[in-house]
DNA sequence: CTTATAAATGCGAATAATTCCTATTGACAA
DNA sequence: TTGTCAATAGGAATTATTCGCATTTATAAG
């Protein structure tokens, strides 16, 4: 099965990397992931794409972690844990984000509010010791 | 009135410069501020201080906005919306984060959570239109 | 008073993540 | 074949942030 168009083929590996791991990487992680299997892949690309897939709503910002920019292919709402030690950034997914609060934001700020992300920040179990 | 030392001035100048506002600014918005009154301050220095404030936890880092990394005087918990428009940070008082939540993340990690940070994205009023 | 020490700072260089520029390539339609 | 437009590579450029080192200051010690 080939691939439809060989066009598209790094954008879509770009956002099928991102969506495989739930290491929540950043656009170096990602270029070094796929340059192997793709040699000419430029990091250019894997930056013009990330920033395309978030402006397009089909990824997410984690946010920037020790200076680089972390990505989430996840776009489902769920909480995050940042580990201020090794830089990992955890899902935790036994944490409701309350939905009204959303509404709330809006009322507030009298604007539009287009995503909510709730992060906890701390020392993992690794690093705690 | 004399300040004590003068050996912390710039110091102490810096800290009450981030809590005079509500603009949850960068460093180079409290340099700016800053350099009128204090001629010989230095960009190295406001750096160098922020960082030093936040690890001691005297102000909080809001996030990288656009770039530029935002600061926060205020510690005590509240919520803020990033406009992506005009790159505003504001508090939005009204909303409270569930206290709760932050012994469920320390149970769900199993790890040491040290802080929480509820943000919403979007356009603030002015940007909306 | 002099000396010593350590922290805070200024200044400019260095770093590193990210963006920008330009030529090239691939897809597709006329 | 030709034209057009988006996607890309490659590397240069940008820019926020950090680093190195000499200097200044406060404070304590001799």
């Amino acid at each position: 099965m080939e691939p439809r168009q060989k066009h598209f083929r790094k954008r879509e590996a770009i956002l099928a990397c991102l969506r495989s791991t739930d290491t929540h990487p950043g656009a170096d992680w990602v270029y070094a992931q796929l340059k192997p299997e793709i040699p000419d892949l430029s990091l250019g690309t894997v930056y013009r794409n990330l920033t395309y897939f978030k402006e397009q709503g089909q990824i997410i910002s984690v946010g920037t972690v020790q200076g680089v920019e972390r990505f989430d292919g996840n776009t489902h709402p769920h909480v995050h844990f940042i580990c201020t030690g090794c830089g990992a950034v955890l899902d935790l997914p036994e944490i409701a984000v309350p939905q009204d609060l959303t509404e709330a934001a809006a009322f507030s700020t009298g604007g539009q509010v287009q995503s909510c992300s709730l992060t906890f920040t701390g020392l993992c179990s690794d690093c705690k010791k």
